[in-house]
RNA sequence: GGUGGGGUGGCCGAGAGGCGAGGCAACGGCCUGCAAAGCCGUGUACGCGGGUUCGAAUCCCGUCCCCACCUCCA
C-alpha cells in the first residue's frame, strides 16, 4: 500500500514518506527550450505524469513543478545561428525563440495527455530567487565572485564535503571541453552560478546583480525554483538519467550548502534510443514529437512511450507504434464487443495486482500485464455470455487504462472531424447494404468484392451475429 | 580510467530460488460461406563456464559483451 520508488542517491527502493502527510511535492527538470521536442522529452514528461497520476489515485495532493529553462547558452546560440540565414529578415530575439519552442513543448505534452504541472516556472521569471540563493552561498563561504571583473560567480566545490553524495563521482576528473576554460575559477571542479554579461551578448539577456550584471548558470535555476515553489524540503526530484551528473549533483550541492535539506528522493527516468542508437543531430536519427504524432494517434504514442518501465532504457524501433496500436486496439475492441452485447461497464475498480505493481516503483509493464489479462477474461466472458463478469472486467479495464491515461474512449476525435466521418459512414453503409444483400443471396463473390474494396480503402469489417461492424484500420 | 545500468524465447518487455507475466509475430484448433474479431492450444527463453541447493533466469565465483554519464542534453 505504500508507494516505493527507486532513489538514485541511496541506490535502493525507498518508501515514499512525504514531508507533509498526504501531500507530495515533486520537482521535475523540464526542457531547455532551444529546439523542438523529441521522443526523449516526451518520455521524460510522461514518466512523471504517470507517477503524478498514480500518486493522485492513491489519494495524495500532488504539487508538480516542472520548470522551463528559457535562458541559456544554448538558446542564445540557437538564435545566433539563425541570424545569417536571411539578412532581409530580422532574426527573432532569443526570448521569442524560447517562447515559440516552449509552445511546441506544451502542444506536444498536451497531445499525449501529459497533464499540466501545478506550476511551470520559467527561469527568467525567477532571477531574483537565484540572485538571493547565490548571495546566501557567498555569505556562507561556498561561492565566490570572480576577481577578474567578469562578473562570474562560482560554486566552491572544495568547500562542500557533501559534494558527490548523489552520484559518487569524485569530481576530480571534471576538466575537459568547454569547462576547461577555467576563466577565473579557483578549481576546475568549480562551476558557474552566475555568468557575467559579455559584450557580444544581447542586453536583454542580462539581469542586475550585486556582483555584476549577467545571467544565471543552469544548475542554480533549478535549485532556486524548487525551493521557491516547494519549500526548503520536498519529496521527489525527477529528471532524465543524463542529468544525474553534473546537473543534479550540482543542484544538490548548492541547495544543501545554502542550508536547506532539499529533495528526499531522487528519481531518474531512462533514456530513449532509436533503432539501437543514441539520438543525435549528427546521425540525423532524432525522432521528434511531430514525427510520432504524424505516424500514430496520440493515445498510441502515449501507450508506446509508457509501456516500458520508466527506469529502463527504451529502444524505439520502427515497429514500436504498430505494436502499441495493436495493444490499444485490444482494449478498444473489448469495449466495442461489450457494447455490442449490450453490457454496461460496472464500477471502475482497480484490481489489487495492478495497484501492487504500480506501488512498486511504478511497475507499468507488470500493471499492463494485469490489464491485458483482464481484457482476455472479459472477452472470455462475452463468449460465455457471463454478463456480470463482462461488466466488471470492462469497469476494471476502464479504471486501469484511465489511471495510465491510455483509455481509448477518453481520447475522442476532435469535434471538427465528425463531418468527415459522417460522410464516410454514409458511403460505407451503402456498400454494406449491398454486401448484405449479396450474402443473403449467397453470392459470395459479390460480397467479397465489396469487402475487398473497403479493405483496400483501409476499412476493416467484422461480421457479427447482429450485423456487420466497420472501422477505419488503426482507429 | 572513474561512476552507474544491462545481457530473458522470432521481436518488445516483466520477474528475481520452486507452478514459463503480458503484448506483437508464427503455427494448429474452435467460430465463420470465406474472412475479420474473439477464444483455446503450441514453443525445450533467461550471455558463457563453474559452484551452492532436493530445486537457479533468480544465490556465489570466474569470464565475455553491451549501454549511459563523467562536455550540453529528458
Amino acid at each position: 500500500m505504500t508507494v516505493r520508488l527507486y532513489d538514485t542517491r541511496s541506490q535502493s527502493l525507498q518508501d515514499l514518506d512525504p514531508v507533509v502527510p498526504g501531500r507530495v511535492g515533486m520537482y521535475v527538470c523540464g526542457p531547455t527550450v532551444q529546439s523542438s521536442p523529441h521522443i526523449g522529452h516526451l518520455r521524460s514528461a510522461l514518466s512523471y505524469d504517470l507517477l503524478r497520476r498514480w500518486l493522485e489515485h492513491r489519494g495524495y495532493a500532488v504539487t508538480l513543478i516542472r520548470n522551463v529553462t528559457d535562458i541559456d547558452d544554448k538558446i542564445l546560440n540557437a538564435v545566433r545561428r539563425q541570424e545569417p540565414a536571411d539578412s532581409s529578415r530580422q532574426a527573432d530575439p532569443w526570448w521569442a525563440h524560447a517562447y515559440r519552442v516552449e509552445l511546441e513543448f506544451t502542444a506536444a505534452y498536451t497531445a499525449i495527455g501529459v497533464l499540466p504541472p501545478t506550476n511551470e516556472p520559467r527561469a527568467t521569471g525567477n532571477i531574483g530567487a537565484m540572485v538571493d540563493l547565490i548571495g546566501r552561498l557567498i555569505d556562507r563561504g561556498h561561492a565566490y565572485p570572480a576577481t577578474d571583473g567578469s562578473g562570474d560567480v562560482y560554486f566552491d566545490v572544495g568547500s562542500w564535503p557533501g559534494y558527490g553524495t548523489l552520484t559518487r563521482q569524485a569530481g576530480d576528473a571534471l576538466l575537459s571541453g568547454e569547462e576547461a576554460d577555467t576563466r577565473a575559477r579557483r578549481s576546475p571542479r568549480d562551476f558557474a552560478l552566475w555568468k557575467g554579461h559579455k559584450p557580444e551578448e544581447p542586453e536583454s539577456a542580462a539581469w542586475p546583480a550585486p556582483w555584476g550584471a549577467g545571467r544565471p548558470g543552469w544548475h542554480i535555476e533549478c535549485s532556486a525554483m524548487a525551493e521557491r515553489y516547494l519549500g526548503p524540503e520536498f519529496d521527489i526530484h525527477g529528471g532524465g538519467l543524463d542529468l544525474r551528473f553534473p546537473h543534479h549533483e550540482n543542484e544538490l550541492a548548492q541547495s544543501t550548502a545554502s542550508g536547506v535539506p532539499f529533495a528526499r528522493l531522487w528519481v531518474h527516468n531512462g533514456l530513449v534510443t532509436v533503432n539501437g542508437q543514441k539520438m543525435s543531430k549528427s546521425l540525423g536519427n532524432s525522432v521528434y514529437a511531430s514525427d510520432l504524432l504524424g505516424a500514430a494517434r496520440p493515445v498510441v504514442v502515449r501507450y508506446a512511450l509508457a509501456a516500458a518501465h520508466y527506469r529502463s532504457d527504451r529502444d524505439f524501433q520502427d515497429g514500436s507504434l504498430v505494436e502499441a496500436e495493436e495493444a490499444v486496439g485490444r482494449i478498444e475492441r473489448l469495449f466495442e464487443r461489450a457494447a455490442a452485447a449490450g453490457i454496461d461497464a460496472a464500477a471502475a475498480v482497480i484490481p489489487e495486482a495492478f495497484a501492487a505493481a504500480m506501488d512498486d516503483d511504478l511497475g507499468v509493464p507488470e500493471a499492463l500485464a494485469v490489464l491485458h489479462d483482464t481484457v482476455r477474461r472479459g472477452n472470455q466472458a462475452i463468449d460465455a455470455g457471463d454478463t456480470d463478469v463482462v461488466a466488471h472486467a470492462v469497469g476494471a479495464v476502464h479504471a486501469m487504462a484511465g489511471v495510465l491515461g491510455v483509455d481509448p474512449t477518453t481520447w475522442q476525435a476532435a469535434p471538427g472531424g465528425d463531418r468527415t466521418h459522417d460522410a464516410l459512414a454514409g458511403l460505407v453503409e451503402r456498400l454494406l447494404e449491398e454486401r448484405a444483400t449479396a450474402r443473403r443471396n449467397r453470392d459470395w463473390a459479390a460480397a467479397d468484392r465489396v469487402r475487398d474494396t473497403l479493405t483496400a480503402a483501409g476499412i476493416v469489417l467484422e461480421d457479427g451475429a447482429d450485423g456487420t461492424r466497420w472501422s477505419v484500420d488503426g482507429r
